[in-house]
DNA sequence: GTCTATATGGCGATAGAC
DNA sequence: GTCTATCGCCATATAGAC
């Protein structure tokens, strides 16, 4: 019973629009296009989903609210934070690797539609809060430098989600464009941005 | 004689081409909205440059050229490798402060269209060999921490660029919308980024 | 070279039959 | 619920006067 086919038209839907939208971006998807993937007629995406805007909305905060569980590995446990940092990396950078046009999908919306942004961070009850005080508490044991813990959280996300946003130019730039080269050196990331960030912070 | 007046036509449109397209992408931008831009007519665009993907090329490889230059900071001096670090970091941060719509430009663009890029790329004839065979120097002077110079190289930009290219969602996680006090945040990090990445790889 | 007017095509959206 | 047909708009691009 937990197991929903997922074989009705809306949610037909839903993944072909992920699919398309995910690639294209809002700007970029044709509604034609949707519906060719999720083989249905066009008309139907209105039926179901009004319009275009309705539509994307609905994939947004589906893929973006993917992104922050990932965070609670740093407050849902008493491992160490040199463990939890692990953790963390590991699990991030494999599921940019199953999701690999996640990044730049993100990035590309969150700098297209700033209201849109705001209520959707808002709704989604994010609380960085948390994170935070647990680096502070690291920081005053002395288990690891005295930084603005802003700027470890961006440093640890840009280290890990840059080499995907950028991935075509550095595909070219690195390894002439060889793809499994490439793909070899992001999986390789996992252990090279611990050692990267662990080599930095731990005292 | 060395400074030329951009009054004529067609430099009105380069630098409104520029300045919307880097704002709107390729898809967001509208002819029209270029026209109005630099004060004429929308069909002098096309009289100019035939149709909107001319235009286009004609702006990234112009903005996708400036991007490069700031590395021959590294193998263009003798200084020790941490000033030159320090140098770079300094500059590019600057310059990405100066042109905040740059890393999100670039970052779209270069996953629009790989064909273009790869012809744009080779055009321009860059060469990171030569940044790559000064950080094997460095590493076998034990200077540095033995370990892939791509790495190093796509954490050195992925610090740099990340917070612009996430800058409307880390302003809101972060500032709770702030605009000054996330500006002050970008700036800060040209120390913190310095600091983050000499830690991290200085014996 | 610069303008006005218009062609051309594509896309989101809707009407309406079944 | 699903389809076909079509509307209406907007954006790129062109024609042609001045």
């Amino acid at each position: 019973m937990n197991k929903i086919k997922k074989d009705n038209t809306e949610d037909k839907i839903l993944d072909a629009a992920q699919t398309v939208f995910i690639q294209k971006g809002m700007d970029g998807t044709r509604m034609q296009e949707i519906a060719d993937e999720a083989g249905i007629n066009k008309s139907l995406l209105h039926y179901y989903f009004r319009n275009k805007q309705k539509l994307f909305e609905a994939i947004f905060k589906k893929v973006f609210s993917q992104i922050f569980p990932h965070f609670t590995t740093f407050t849902e446990s008493t491992l160490p934070f040199e463990s939890k940092l692990e953790i963390f990396v590991d699990r991030y950078v494999e599921f940019l690797l199953k999701n690999q046009f996640l990044p730049i999908f993100i990035l590309k919306e969150i700098n297209r539609d700033p209201e849109f942004l705001v209520t959707t961070f808002k709704n989604l009850g994010i609380n960085p809060g948390e994170f935070f005080l647990m680096l502070e508490k690291e920081m005053e044991s002395g288990k690891i430098r005295k930084m603005d813990p802003r700027d470890l959280l961006v440093n640890v996300l840009g280290l890990c989600i840059f080499p995907f946003a950028a991935k075509p130019l550095m595909k070219i730039m690195f390894f002439d464009n060889d793809k499994k080269a490439y793909n070899d050196f992001l999986i390789q990331r996992k252990t090279t941005i611990k050692e990267f960030i662990l080599n930095s912070i731990l005292l």
